[in-house]
DNA sequence: AATGCTCCAGCTGAGC
DNA sequence: GCTCAGCTGGAGCATT
């Protein structure tokens, strides 16, 4: 159709002024599609915004996502920002100096040590370590059912470090039952307004004396 | 300057003009500082994509950081691609039933639950509460102390849940001391191209059977 | 297909994603055609930002578009930056003070008055080219005069294609005065709708038989 | 102040921070600022688009001003979209035939001719006004079989303002016969770079005193 | 007044 | 290395 062969030059313009004006369509009318399918997710309960970050996220792999938390995380830390959370263990692994010389190139790496707690990091010392040592899937088939068996999240049996701790959180998110068909307020935001002249600016707890302030020298 | 009484309308648009050319220099001018900044950054080895993500979390207050941080993480949970780490705090906070009818205004819940952990989440039963209770400011000024001793930051002693392990991870961070004034690995991105076909798709450990594939129906 | 009845919000959070990475799946896929619409026009010979304008001037009806090009005309000439082309006559109109009080809405005004040149602008006296060849920046002042004298826009008596007669304009149009001080309603626009279902399509009168409808094959 | 000699990395991530912070809050100062420029042009009359399209024009320099309206004019009088303003002299000038083998550079061909309507085009036969009344239709017929006869796109009869006068350059548009099947270079830029320090800032002959200087006061 | 949409400038990634 | 085009985020506008 916008195939033009020995055409003049006002007809070739014609043809790609069509072509671009019926394309144009097209993209307008997929956009609307996309915009109203996130007005559906929105008012089904889901938070839009939160949503956008995970379809980005989703073209990542997972490699590249885990690096990307982790060096947030990481500047996030020396910041004093990380408003009571822990650090993800990517970062720990990242910021693990023994490990940084030779970890220069991704692939030598594992990328999470799940076994043979003795050579490198996960759990040092105080975390007994389950005594018998589990894969993540089993872990995470064990989160599974301790949702389904009505469980609550912080009953991760796990402890900080293990890798077992994520898949049994990933296997309880998965899946957990809500009760009905009703969306737990989890999954919506809470605070809408910047509430303007703070009061929850206290925040962490673990900030104190930690965080720049923005005004400082 | 810009202050007309009874001039011309031809006057005074081009005094708009002229404003507005000024005020546009000025403009540019700044934007190109901003640029200049975060080359001079980039150059000093740090991530300019990190470091735009922190300066947008910093114009945020704490609460809202961390209602952002869990919100992402519950979703990404749900769709198998925590990729390894284990869901933050607040997330646990959100997810856990009982508090969820009463919380559903900000306030009145206590973002965190430093103290008192016989009555809410905070690490149930595995987790052997260390024997004193601590303030996380004092765990803060002890991971800043151990950050000094040259401890590693699998060193963190307080366990999963308990706001003392973040406060102690903050403190590390800050604290710690490069060997000489080079920039550790762990604050620079290793990978730059999404590597087409993976290879490291493998990911989490704990996704086995729980990611969402792209095509699934 | 994302249609959910009594689904789990597990469900209906992995059925929102499937349906937003889709959607965006078809989105990037449109955009990608539309750039290679692009690209096929410019390997053409066709200037790609030109195509873009046209399009984005086609996406208007006509009355909008000789609005806003008039009012670029005018306010370019008041600054002197018209470059060598005389105003357009949509600009003349706009300009011309008789027709200005009674103009407020647009309909009542024919857009333009193919016949009978009796009793408005179009060729005045009929354009006696000036026996004198004379330079431009002599018409300009010959422009500020007229306008200090009270002469209508359509006064000028240099013919199209002499580079005089958009000396003129601008010359009349930096000195114009208005009537007192207040700003004429050629410098506003009038149309802020697009009338939806059009009534001012008719247009240009010339393009009777000329423009390209939308949808022609 | 953001100079870092041997200072630890904490300190220097620190100090960028602290640096793009203000450098932000410069940069969103100087973006107000000109938000309330443009709102006080607005409150005093005049149309905040056209302002916009006004200042981006005036960074380039006439002659790139000229080709750009010519390159528009050019497509939208071959799409049927003048909507009745005649097309601009810069145009005809790209448009007419014998002088475009030779002009492929911009210098050699002077931007307008102000003086010697012996040599090229300005004011053929100096517009008889037809002395029988045509519609636009008619005079776009008239365009048309000009172009089919090779006629030149000087050969417009019609004085400026008259309505037929815009109605026969789009119809001399549509249906002009390029030589073979090639794209004339009319409907190609020529300036590709802004000639950084110009030359050909002398531009309209019109402006001579008219225009406003950047930065005058 | 608040929301949603549209437009635009600025930034990021390719391509020469 | 620089330029360029596509894209995203933010701002303005129109609306309810």
């Amino acid at each position: 159709m916008s195939e033009f062969g020995a055409t003049s030059h006002h007809e070739r313009l014609v043809s790609h002024i069509q072509d671009l004006e019926r394309l144009d369509e097209l993209k307008s009318l997929a956009a609307d599609n996309m915009k109203e399918a996130f007005q559906r997710a929105k008012v089904d309960g889901f938070d839009p915004q939160t949503l956008r970050v995970v379809l980005r996220l989703r073209k990542l792999t997972p490699g590249q996502r885990r690096e990307r938390r982790a060096l947030e995380a990481i500047y996030l830390a020396e910041l004093g920002m990380l408003d009571g959370d822990a650090l993800p263990d990517e970062a720990r692994r990242r910021l693990d100096p023994p490990s940084e010389p030779d970890r220069s190139t991704e692939p030598p790496a594992e990328p999470h040590q799940p076994r043979d707690p003795a050579l490198t990091p996960p759990a040092p010392k105080p975390a007994q370590p389950p005594l018998v040592l589990k894969e993540p899937a089993e872990a995470r088939q064990e989160g599974e059912a301790a949702a389904e068996a009505g469980k609550r999240i912080y009953d991760n049996p796990y402890p900080a470090g293990d890798p077992c701790r994520a898949a049994w959180d990933e296997g309880w998110c998965a899946k957990r039952q809500s009760n009905g068909m009703d969306l737990p307020e989890a999954y919506q935001r809470r605070t809408t307004k910047p509430p303007e002249k703070d009061g929850d600016q206290k925040g962490t707890g673990a900030g104190s004396g930690g965080a720049i302030e923005k005004g400082a020298a």
